[in-house]
DNA sequence: GGACAATTGTTGTCGTCAACAACAATCTTT
DNA sequence: AAAGATTGTTGTTGACGACAACAATTGTCC
């Protein structure tokens, strides 16, 4: 069946349809190649391992990173105003900000003008750890530029700056 | 309440921090803008919710199509083999498989040669299916096309070629 | 030829993450 | 005042990546 040269062929290849290429790399992806989707969440995958690598010691994740970020740059901000600007979902959120709150990097405030709602702050200390965390981010920066080339790397987010 | 611009104060910033914009989009991402990743990350999570609804009708998720596409254009490759190119676990490719044996689009058959491992190939149903499935995924591929432009998706597939 | 290391598939655990659903407290609307 | 919407919270489910351990089998090395 299908693509299996059987039986009597030259090139081994068992009547249960064993190949043997099992360890060379030279498989085929098909249709695979020219889906976008495949190359962007291997390549996604790929600069996630790298960032959290590179802020390892500090031990900040993308996620944590972008959350800092978004309060840092709008101190007050309320965790479902975070949550919708970031696209996660206000549960995840949640445990977001308990795990940087124990860390003392975030405060939540409540607000009186909504006594529902927090106000997101950093912390004195959080402000600066997240300077710190911005000079590792702009080194794994730069690993992107090393990976993919510097004007791919502009090209890309000019493709995709629709979506930040 | 949200716009409601509290009492006295003309800039609306209560003295506890809580700013006023809770609702609307004019909330500054700072240091994220020009981070590649956090861009990627969300074309990702763009692209796969697409590609999800679009393949919705089959009940067929990004990483079931790779691995049903590197089969079909592959017959006879080990789960190690398999794993391996497309970057996934083993040990997760053992449940990706089981569920994709149960629903007879796929069989492992034992190797004589290695009778460690399994030749993994498409059941007759497994490849009509497919078919299908190529042909609901370019359509996704079109839906990619219109957000981002016919010339940024080919660029894109350049850039991120490598990682395929 | 036989001991020892490596590989393959499998099972299991752990942590991250998206998607929902439900809930109490609190606004908003009417 | 009553009904509806919003905010934060808790919980569940499932996909997914990363590890670790294991039995069966193969390869290697002496």
């Amino acid at each position: 069946m299908t693509a299996t040269a059987a039986r009597t062929s030259p090139r081994k290849r068992a009547s249960n349809g064993a190949a043997r290429r099992t360890d060379a790399d030279e498989i085929g992806l098909d249709a695979l190649v020219g889906h976008a989707g495949y190359a962007v969440r291997r390549f996604q995958i790929w600069i996630f391992q790298d960032f959290i690598k590179t802020l390892g010691n500090v031990d900040i994740r993308p996620t944590q990173y972008s959350v800092l970020t978004v309060i840092g740059a709008n101190p007050g901000l309320s965790q479902m105003a975070v949550a919708k600007r970031l696209g996660i979902e206000r549960a995840r959120l949640v445990h977001l900000l308990d795990s940087l709150e124990q860390r003392k990097l975030v405060k939540r405030i409540k607000s009186k003008e909504d006594r529902r709602s927090h106000a997101l702050h950093l912390t004195a200390q959080g402000a600066t750890a997240l300077a710190k965390f911005k000079r590792l981010a702009a080194e794994h920066e730069r690993n992107v530029e090393t990976k993919i080339g510097k004007e791919n790397r502009e090209q890309l987010l000019r493709i995709l700056a629709g979506f930040t």
